[in-house]
RNA sequence: CGGAUAGUAGCGCAGUUGGUAGCGCACUACGUUCGGGACGUAGGGGUCGGGCGUUCGAAUCGCCUCUAUCCGACCA
């Protein structure tokens, strides 16, 4: 039997634990030897490049094209829009010289003061300013518009305190960019981008989200309105997982990006951005995972089914020949599979192993079952086991991954909905907001409220979301009135 | 930038009257195993974060410094 083993720490005894051991042991990613930074593994990027594959195709349904713009942006071109440099110039890494050279004693490399840039560079938080600096020479009719671009980069911002996939100084992402002719037409734009994430995010990841808009202080730096899709970690905090910003003229205005309209006047171009981060993986990571490790979507899952092999070496051919007709089979349905016949591995570590990895379905080929015409199929998500016969099985896999897929979104949504509490007293609401949850209260709408809130339990307006009925009542803190309720919770 | 804690093998750690470094996992080789994280035997791997000091002698004591983690502050 097993001695002293390195398994998870429990979710229950050290929340945060569990997630950092999970990361890396479930070969997700790890910390960087260069501060704040991280080391995504193979295993993880294929997760990530599943979302990747999904979404863009979403975007492009969308009428979205790819391009790519400079990693350094020029310092003037963020001091244009003042809101957005300020949200963003405390966390910006700067480029100051473009040379190296030996030191004196010869044995290492000093920054050569004689290759000082006139203008520093700033390595991009986010490329708004490039883009419509870009966009100026692309734009002159309403001809043009509406244009609709997108990036896959890295953006880097320097954060003080980092967590892998939630809070890291360099990170993977997504943004787009779109200029339109009408006012109207980028709200239309923003809201539909917002939809297009809160689809990826139920049907692709199985986590259910909350659409709404963000308060006044929560905007993005240079935004007239961001929208969010918000999710319930297992913890009860909120995890703001995608944003959607309509931000007006400002950055037309900034970047004098103007088009003659049908009336033959100009105009400043309407923009809006969008991004989603590696940060999804957090989210999908927190959402799902159990004691015995990750929990993947079949959607999104780099191996859908492991095969198993037990039986004596002289048997092994055997299970090997049938192993690959099911493989076989399976490939053909569109299903991700890998057999595992590594003999250096027994069983019981693979079995591990591969729960660690939020394989969704394990089906392990036994020598003894199989005289019986069975084999035995776990799924992750409940980690039953069935003895299924083995004629007709790929069918069986087929259904139960698309079983899979249905009940973490519901097991998911169960759990948040659960914990979504209506709260008019504030000083019960101090009291349990501690233990995480979202709750629904009303708000006067005023940033005063707002801040004492965020001082007095670290919780703060997630959103103001939609379809919620907007009933009349008074603020729980200041007891003025208010038209409807807002979501207010702790967030990563 | 404040408060706490910690830096010893790839990882996790032990190492108090100060005496020249050890355990588990991982790794290498061979063998036995294989239906829920196997075991035996034999190996390889360390400037004890860095510097200065005290001492015959420092992982251990003192001072300085660097780094990391957690809690705050900060975080579209």
């Amino acid at each position: 039997m097993a001695k002293e083993l390195d398994f998870l720490t429990k979710r229950s005894e050290d929340y945060s634990k569990w997630y950092n051991e999970l990361v890396v042991k479930a070969d997700l990613a790890e910390q960087s030897d260069v501060r704040g930074c991280m080391v995504i593994k193979p295993y993880g990027y294929a997760i990530w490049e599943k979302m990747q594959r999904a979404l863009d195709d979403k975007f492009k349904e969308t009428g979205v094209q790819n391009a790519y713009f400079p990693l350094l942006i020029p310092k003037s071109f963020l001091s244009r829009e003042a809101e957005h440099v300020e949200g963003f110039a405390k966390e910006c890494a700067v480029v100051t010289h473009y040379r190296l050279k030996t030191n004196e004693s010869h044995d290492g490399v000093v920054v050569d003061p004689a290759a000082k840039l006139e203008e520093e560079l700033i390595i991009r938080p986010t490329s708004e300013t490039i883009i419509w600096n870009t966009f100026r020479n692309w734009i002159h009719s309403y001809r043009d518009l509406p244009l609709l671009v997108n990036q896959w980069c890295n953006v880097m911002r320097w954060e003080m305190r980092t967590r892998l996939f939630l809070r890291t100084a360099e990170f993977l992402w997504q943004e787009g960019h779109t200029a339109h002719a009408t006012r109207k037409e980028a709200e239309a734009r923003a809201q539909q981008m917002l939809k297009v994430y809160a689809d990826f995010a139920e049907n692709y990841m199985a986590v259910p989200v909350i659409q709404g808009v963000k308060s006044e202080t929560e905007r993005f730096a240079g935004a007239l309105d961001t929208y969010t899709i918000e999710a319930m970690m297992q913890d009860g905090k909120a995890l703001q997982s995608g944003t959607s910003h309509f931000l007006g003229q400002n950055f037309g205005k900034a970047f004098d990006v103007q088009f003659l309209n049908k009336e033959n006047k100009m105009e400043y171009a309407w923009a809006t951005s969008w991004g989603v981060s590696t940060r999804l993986m957090g989210a999908l990571i927190m959402t799902h995972s159990d004691d015995n490790g990750l929990v993947l979507p079949p959607a999104l899952a780099p191996i859908q089914v492991v095969i198993i092999p037990i039986g004596k070496s002289e048997q092994m051919p055997m299970l090997d020949e049938k192993a690959e007709t099911i493989v076989k089979n399976l490939r053909a349905m569109g299903v991700s599979v890998k057999y595992d016949n590594a003999d250096n591995k027994r069983p019981g570590f693979k079995f591990a192993d591969y729960e660690l990895k939020g394989v969704p379905v394990r089906l392990v080929l036994g020598a003894r079952d199989l005289e019986q015409g069975l084999v035995e199929i776990m799924r992750r998500d409940t980690l039953e086991k069935n003895n299924v016969p083995v004629d007709g099985i790929e069918e069986y896999i087929k259904n139960l991954l698309d079983e899979i897929q249905a009940n973490i979104f519901k097991k998911a949504k169960d759990f948040r909905d659960a914990h979504i509490y209506e709260c008019d007293n504030y000083e019960e609401f101090k009291e349990r907001v501690k233990d995480g949850g979202f709750f629904l209260c009303h708000w006067d709408g005023t940033a005063e409220t707002e801040a004492k809130i965020k001082e007095e339990t670290q919780a703060t307006i997630r959103c103001i979301p939609f379809g919620v009925e907007q009933t009349a009542g008074v603020d729980m803190v200041s007891g003025k009135p208010s038209v409807a309720r807002v979501l207010v919770a702790r967030s990563y």
